[in-house]
DNA sequence: TAGGTCCTGTGACGACGGTCACAAATACCC
DNA sequence: GGGTATTTGTGACCGTCGTCACAGGACCTA
């Protein structure tokens, strides 16, 4: 792991940021000016696998945003530990909160799978939103909605009755926002290894391990090489909220 | 619990909105412009102990300022356990992120004490936000701060190594805010119950107060009616981090 | 002082899940 | 293709901590 790595391979990708911005993430209802005035202040880099955007404690360069591949945020604890707090797809923002309180990076980024990122730095972007007012509104709402984010996953955290609770949650949550309908359920393309998600939800390797293999068992999912196909999101409901099983 | 409960003694206290907002919290470094601004929006009232201010998953009527006393945030699984997510002290503010973000409140907000509340209405206080960008900014600049002391309250969850450790954590949390030091120790004004606390760290009671006891029996903390004395902020911090015991 | 209600302290018990250990399976790379 | 690294599956063990149960305290009201 490379603590500050620089771009691994500085040639920039045209198509990347208006397509992106566009269509999803935080500026995608912005007016074209203010768009374009965003793309000039970016640098376009494509990091290999692993590669490390930036680290807790570091204080803040500016902020990353994912124009392909996969990334996520991990905060450390001193023994070595490490959570994963956030999942970070195509077309979203890293590093916004940390710029904006102008506060160290309070997690780890890493990219899980080659991606494209765009760097925006720091202070020409606090100029940009003092500038123009409805887009520190949007960043503000976005902002809000992470808070939220985070809230519903401490409560589950918290409150989960039990570690397949937690994974039922994940595996819900995740299709939620990446799965697809088909005849036979919902098919999710999950491209973790069990020790993310177990770092993602506060448990063990062997415990998700075991947790899988009874809900296959249960046929309550399938496995699928890199995906996995939810067949009974109700049964999940009811591991997750704890009830008697259906 | 009254769920829509308007204020149970409607008479406005003139001194207190000044005096919070330009001592501490988000708006504390407004000129004085935006200052009366916001005044003229406020509406003020006194509620008793254990007043709901807003339930989970109402859409957001405006957001709330504690003027004095103390509330908490609390989240609900369906199964009526409850996490306090945030304890609001004096010149706090209470729903701010759904009013940005216009989503239902995904907490419940209830009074601890007698408290002075400010309500802001929804539309007005957006409508101001846009007109002043500054204010936009300084209110993206506490969301981020939120979100970062959501964060570390869901690292602490997910990776404390055990239960003491979390507790030691809420103490020396709560000290650094409201903590004051003296000859014999950081004197920590606490009146929460064992129930509170387990709530707020995903524990149970009983497991709270065996803890304290044994943190008491270590001569790591004093306790002193509502209050804590902490003693040994190393020996807690070597509980915190699991390190064997200082 | 008596009678509530709430909070605290402690004992006993049991299971959930984390850790260690190893084997099988799969992916990755020259 | 073979060789290495990574990922997954499972068994055994056992400590932690959540649950149940109850007793003693603190505090308020009458």
């Amino acid at each position: 792991m490379n603590t500050n790595p620089g771009p691994y391979n500085l040639h920039v990708i045209e198509s990347c940021f208006g397509c992106v911005m566009r269509e999803e993430g935080v500026f995608c209802h912005l007016p074209h000016a203010a768009l374009s005035h965003l793309n000039s202040l970016r640098q376009t880099a494509l990091y290999p696998r692993g590669a490390v955007l930036f680290v807790e404690g570091e204080s803040p360069r500016g902020l990353f945003i994912l124009c392909s591949g996969q990334a996520k945020l991990t905060a450390n604890s001193r023994d070595g530990q490490s959570i994963t707090l956030r999942l970070v797809e195509r077309g979203e923002v890293l590093g916004l909160s940390s710029v904006i309180s102008n506060s160290p990076y309070l997690a780890s980024a890493e990219t899980l799978k080659p991606s494209q990122v765009s760097f925006i730095p720091r202070l020409p972007f606090l100029q940009f939103l003092r500038a123009s007012p409805d887009v520190a509104l949007s960043v503000a709402k976005h902002l809000s909605m992470e808070l939220h984010k985070a809230w519903e996953k401490t409560s589950l955290l918290a409150l989960a009755p039990s570690t397949p609770a937690k994974v039922a949650h994940f595996l819900l949550a995740w299709a939620a926002e990446h799965g697809q309908k088909t005849v036979e359920g919902v098919h999710v393309p999950l491209n973790l290894t069990h020790e993310e998600i177990a770092r993602s939800i506060g448990s063990s390797r062997e415990s998700v391990s075991r947790i899988l293999g009874d809900f296959r068992q249960r046929r309550l999912i399938r496995v699928n090489g890199g995906s996995v196909i939810i067949l009974e999101p109700h049964g999940l409901h009811s591991v997750m909220t704890g009830s008697p099983a259906g």
